[in-house]
RNA sequence: CGCGGGAUGGAGCAGUUGGUAGCUCGUCGGGCUCAUAACCCGAAGGUCGUUGGUUCGAAUCCAGCUCCCGCAA
């Protein structure tokens, strides 16, 4: 090959970092920019913190830009489109790509996302996997076109499930598959041997942006099935949670309990178990958090509950 | 100065009209012809986060500091 192509690489995160360090030591690829979300408060204290890629592209003096809303940014767009950029790489960047951006790369704009399309359109692909109870998943590399998520795939790798795996175990998995798959990519750009398939519109499903009410557990309401998968699949983030005696319960590990059977919504504390009754089984919380304390077993949180004279009865929402 | 909770024997918690600490579990020892997170008896274990202040006297009141955590991102 001659000269190595040109990219941009647009993401956020700390997913998105592996495919940028993946491009970035690739001897046939330029990364000439980064573009990334601007720094935001966070964490108690809200102090300012820049994205995970933006510490990546001052490690290793790439060129950076932050902002906003990137389809905004008229004098930074004419600048790339003098460049002569052959493609734009899209990970996890939280942001809408207008059809100017789309048109500005030679080669097109092609978006790492971790579901196997048409499967699973949307923010949070990994969760649903998940939520469903599904055995596999995968990554895809798409073209971008205007609606989202829909281009062609032009890439794909397979990812197995594990029994149990949760959100975060398997959100590390495919933050390294989606590097891997992008090599693949890469090896057919620079060979000019992309493949593009279209996607079957009567496959496709949707995985929406997760609210944070989505983690509040409704046990009286769901089956143990249903509660389990949930559980991991928003574990550790957003996580779950249920209220007890109006103080904020994270519930951080569960199992099923067959040796007693508790109706729907029901409480029971003894003998440091806490157990809860849900639509079908009965299911018992074996690692809890309430809020200010620190994680601990239902055995000791049923330890101080029990003996905590103040305390008379307890509730659930 | 984003909001808020917490720091007491190994663990989880009690302990405000201020008078040198309790409960449950665990641990250790013993008993029970049987004990699975589920029998009985006994024992060991704490400078009550740190510093200073008020007081005859502070876990308890006041101030500073350190650390932990929930919300929020």
């Amino acid at each position: 090959m001659t000269k190595p192509l040109k990219v941009v690489f647009f993401g956020t995160p700390d997913f998105s970092v592996p495919s940028l360090e993946l491009l970035n030591n690739h001897p046939s690829i330029k990364v000439v920019s980064v573009i990334s979300m601007p720094d935001r408060p966070a964490g108690r204290g809200q102090q300012l913190k820049s994205p995970p890629v933006v510490d990546y592209a001052k490690e290793n003096k790439l060129k950076f830009f932050q902002t906003e809303n990137i389809n905004r940014e008229e004098e930074f767009l004419d600048n790339l489109a003098d460049q002569e950029i052959d493609f734009f790489v899209v990970l996890a960047f939280a942001q809408f790509l207008g059809s100017k951006v789309l048109s500005l790369p030679k080669l097109g704009c092609f978006n790492i996302h971790t579901s196997l399309l048409p499967k699973y359109r949307g923010a949070a692909p990994i969760q649903y996997a998940l939520l469903n109870g599904d055995e596999s998943t995968g990554v895809s590399i798409q073209r971008m076109v205007k609606k989202m998520d829909a281009g062609n795939v032009v890439a794909s790798s397979p990812v197995k499930i594990d029994t149990n795996e949760t959100g975060g175990q398997l959100y590390t998995k495919l933050k390294f598959q989606a590097a891997l798959t992008l090599n693949d990519f890469i090896y057919d750009i620079i060979n000019d041997q992309i493949s593009e398939t279209v996607q079957d519109e009567d496959q496709v499903s949707f995985a929406p942006t997760l609210k944070k009410e989505d983690g509040h557990i409704k046990f009286s309401e769901q089956t143990f099935d249903e509660i389990n998968n949930r559980v991991r699949a928003l574990k550790p983030w957003p996580g779950t949670f249920c209220f007890f005696n109006k103080k904020r319960m994270k519930i951080l590990n569960i199992s099923e309990f067959t040796t007693e059977k508790l109706s729907p919504g029901e409480l029971s504390l003894k003998n440091g178990l806490l157990l809860i009754g849900t639509k079908d089984k009965t299911l018992r919380i074996t690692e809890l958090q309430i809020e200010g304390k620190k994680a601990c077993s239902d055995k000791d949180f049923a330890n101080g509950i029990l003996n905590n004279k103040k305390i008379t009865e307890y509730n659930l929402g």
